[in-house]
DNA sequence: GCAGTATTGGCAAGCACTTTCCCAGATTAG
DNA sequence: CTAATCTGGGAAAGTGCTTGCCAATACTGC
């Protein structure tokens, strides 16, 4: 594309070689003061000749700024960091979707993490941002019962923002930072009510990780709005997984092994499980909602 | 957590202050270069006492290391942009959970954006990796048949590689780099002898958008793999839509709206496009297969 | 006891930028 | 016609880190 890459190596053509500020301020004949102002668009102003000149320069060799030369000698760096728990769920990835698109209108860098909810590698990447000097953090994804590992992050967040990062969570406002919170128990009590109303009588509830507790929470929400329509649950109904698709084809597969009646409706706590609750059924032949009815949690773009 | 976060401001307790490399020399009375050289780990060897002597600094401080200076310093960053074009798409998500495992196992950081398919802003995107001096840049989703866009997206492409960085893309060979390239047209071309073998004859394609390379191949070899065993494919069976769930959903509409008798089976060039396809066909009281089959391209783990 | 060789600490010069400060010249006001 | 005010350019001092080089000390074998 653009000729005279660089003029420091003349041997070959791939001998790779970053183009500086100063080989533009030497090439325009101007100082490297004036090279920066004019790319870093700052306040200062610098007469259109030289404008001209620098802007020809930079054409002529191709440059473009260190971004992490800038950070440095700003302080300011303009990466947030996104953490998920498993961004091949659709739940996550659409968040992540939106989160990249206002990123992109702010121009502002996005670097993702996928951490399988362990809170050991949340703090992991939380001390990167900070190495970073990351924006900010944005920890999506339902906290888990277990306090030691929870104080681990915790300390670390507040290491961060000791530092000047922004943090924010989506799921339990437990680390101390602004939180979105999903209204999970609201949620599910309402879906309770709404499937008896339908005319459900028996139920099971494909539940996710015992100390999840976005889980937690929607199944309790679920049983207080059966109860308030003095529908029982079973206990030995409610069957505890993986928090994927896969959690929710296992955990279908023991309601369908357990030799009891099926219900008339399962509970999934989160869409991806019902997903692979829908597949389990399909499996063993069984037709939603004819036999069976699936209801799941979420907002997931699926059928 | 870890008290006396700084020792430059003391006034009130939110000023965010970067402890640097310096403050830590100071306090654990060495010189820079020596407390560099314990928390960069490198081949230099330093004295025990000293090492230890650094490494509680370190924890008093709570120092971290600022990786853009030493990005800056050394000349190496170690982060890799992921393009892909919709992060939202289960088949780019789990590539890109594949990619983010690998990334952490290698102690790299993964930037990742989605851009619509957009290949100015994939070029934008590029752009902005060759100004992080981003270690590699790797470019996930098909091609299109628009040239003129591409070159653009090429140069960028060159510009980052002549700058010493690596870039890989997954779709089309076209940009002139190592290229991982799914077997579309043959995949197609044995999923079309196959439904036939199944006795299908009649088929509708949701074909994607014109224009996608990979869209493109995939129909070509669908009618191939049908070719091959002498059964017509009718144009007017062809719909074009987008690349998306949506467009899958849109497509089938249209296939529905013809008028013309439902063909024994739909091949949607795309799962997500399958999926759409299968959620209009249960909104239009159809059954699958019973009433009609739908074949998907991808391996994307839903249903 | 001594030349010869590791070892280990630190100075200072980078790396690619930004930004403060100063100064020469041009413009304006009085 | 002089003083006050802009204006635009550049030298130099940062920003936080690494590293080549040198000197001082500590070991080895004879």
């Amino acid at each position: 594309m653009i000729p005279g890459v660089s003029h420091r190596n003349s041997s070959g053509m791939s001998l790779m070689s970053q183009v500086t500020l100063q080989d533009v301020a030497d090439r325009a004949g101007v100082s490297l003061t004036t090279a920066s102002r004019v790319v870093s668009e700052g306040t200062r102003k610098v007469g259109q000749q030289l404008i001209d000149r620098v802007n020809l320069a930079v054409a002529e060799l191709g440059y473009t700024a260190n971004l992490q030369a800038r950070a440095v000698a700003t302080g300011q760096s303009s990466t947030i960091g996104v953490v998920v728990h498993d961004i091949a769920d659709p739940y996550f990835a659409s968040i992540a979707a939106g989160l990249i698109e206002v990123a992109y209108s702010r121009q502002l860098l996005v670097c993702l993490s996928s951490t399988s909810a362990d809170e050991f590698r949340e703090r992991e990447y939380v001390a990167l941002m900070r190495a970073q000097r990351a924006r900010a953090v944005i920890l999506i994804g339902s906290r888990s019962a277990d306090v030691p590992a929870r104080e681990g992050l915790r300390s670390e967040i507040d290491a961060f923002r000791r530092s000047g990062g922004r943090v924010v969570t989506v799921g339990q406002d437990l680390l101390g930072v602004d939180t979105i919170m999903p209204q999970n128990a609201a949620g599910a009590d309402a879906l309770g009510r709404a499937l008896v109303t339908q005319g459900h009588r028996s139920f099971a509830v494909l539940a996710g990780p015992r100390g999840l507790l976005t889980a937690r929470d929607r199944l309790a929400g679920f049983r207080a709005g059966l109860q308030s329509w003095s529908v029982p649950l079973d206990p030995a109904a409610v069957i505890y997984g993986e928090f994927t698709r896969d959690g929710g084809y296992e955990a279908m597969s023991t309601v369908l092994a357990s030799g009891n009646p099926l219900p008339d409706c399962v509970f999934a706590v989160a869409d991806v499980m019902a997903v692979g609750a829908l597949a389990r059924l399909r499996a063993a032949g069984l037709s939603v909602p004819a036999d069976i009815a699936v209801a799941g949690f979420d907002d997931i773009v699926t059928l």
